[in-house]
RNA sequence: CGCGGGGUGGAGCAGUCCGGUAGCUCGUUGGGCUCAUAACCCAAAGGUCGCAGGUUCAAAUCCUGCCCCCGCAA
């Protein structure tokens, strides 16, 4: 088929590779534009871009694609479908018309469940016990097209959001393939998303890093796998911040200490307070300024001693 | 040139403002104590103080340039 794709982060490539290894071919890559960012705010390209260099595609990356520019350009192409991953804009419904298929989005959840921005962390944080990947038909709505085909995986009780994102961005890549054999051919078919059973997630925000002792160690364990590597997690310590990369549910211990308190500390790592009777164990952090360390050696360094406060 | 922190024995830190050849906790090695120990006691090994240059009688510390790591912000 003549594919067009659209897609930008890390997440997108094992798809653009996938569509390319089977046999399709794509007219073009559509990626967002590149944006300052990094430590000294340097324009930085997608992601998208490299793998679309190295696969020698043809690559745009326009501010909007509901100028006639763009809407002209994708029509002299005449695609037979466009794949979407991850693009990360909304795709106008002009722009929408422009296939003969129809522009076929992989979305990493069991839709109609976790529409929206962040499926995957939403699924970790929520305790969801499987997850998994979607491909549907786009339509004008947030993640709200017709279904074509799903696959489904269980998410590991310690699995963190990069792991089972890299999982997601593989499983997805052969859905998507199958998905255009299977419109080719007539034999996969759009359903309607059940609309009454759908969830939304939100964007995640730097803030709702900010730990919340008084929450559950449990609440926060899986906070802390969802939000690897962003957000992450982070708290005060001395008056200086302090990212948490690591923690998990401790042994729970009655006690009236303040949310936040340090009852212990081991080589296993900082025994935090948390909500009820729940302890949360830090095992590893990292000030700012400073490299990522595990919990010993900055109980170590830094002496930190049962009775001081986390916020 | 978006803002900022840091590079000191194997690990993590102090010392840098107020120059005088390096300190703490942990680890390592040896010894001791003990029924025993990851506990305790004693001792030892181990450092070009990121790199280069400069100032000085003397530089981890002051000045200049460079390399590397990281937090914020986007």
């Amino acid at each position: 088929m003549r594919i067009v794709f659209l897609g930008t982060p890390e997440f997108a490539i094992p798809t653009l590779e996938a569509v390319v290894a089977a046999g399709h071919e794509v007219l073009l890559v559509v990626t967002r534009p590149d944006k300052p960012a990094g430590r000294h705010m340097q324009l930085t390209a997608p992601a998208v871009v490299a793998a679309a260099r190295r696969l020698g595609l043809p690559l745009a990356q326009p501010d909007k694609l509901g100028t006639d520019d763009f809407a002209n350009r994708l029509r002299v192409l005449s695609p037979d479908a466009a794949v979407v991953v991850a693009f990360g804009r909304l795709i106008s419904p002009r722009v929408l018309r422009l296939t003969r298929l129809g522009f076929v989005n992989l979305h990493p959840s069991l839709l109609p469940r976790h529409r929206g921005p962040s499926p995957i962390e939403s699924a970790i944080l929520t305790g969801d016990a499987q997850t998994g990947v979607t491909t549907m038909l786009l339509d004008e709505g947030m993640d709200t097209g017709p279904i074509l085909l799903q696959r489904t995986t269980p998410i590991g009780p310690r699995e963190h959001t990069p792991e089972l994102e890299a999982r997601l961005a593989r499983l997805g890549s052969e859905l998507v393939v199958e998905t255009l054999a299977g419109l080719a051919d007539g034999s996969v078919v759009p359903k309607p998303q059940d609309s009454a059973l759908a969830t939304e997630t939100s964007k995640l925000d730097r803030k709702m890093g900010r730990i919340d002792w008084s929450a559950s160690a449990d609440e926060l364990a899986r906070r802390a796998r969802a939000f690897d590597p962003w957000p992450g997690l982070f708290t005060n310590f001395r008056g200086l911040r302090l990212k948490v990369h690591g923690l998990e549910e401790g042994t729970a211990r009655p006690g009236d200490e303040e949310a936040g308190t340090v009852l212990a500390v081991t080589s296993e790592g900082i025994a935090v307070r948390c909500g009820g009777p729940s302890v949360a164990l830090v095992t590893e952090v990292q000030r700012e300024g400073k490299r990522r360390l595990p919990a010993d050696a900055f109980i170590i360094g830094e002496r930190v001693a049962p009775g001081e406060r986390l916020l």
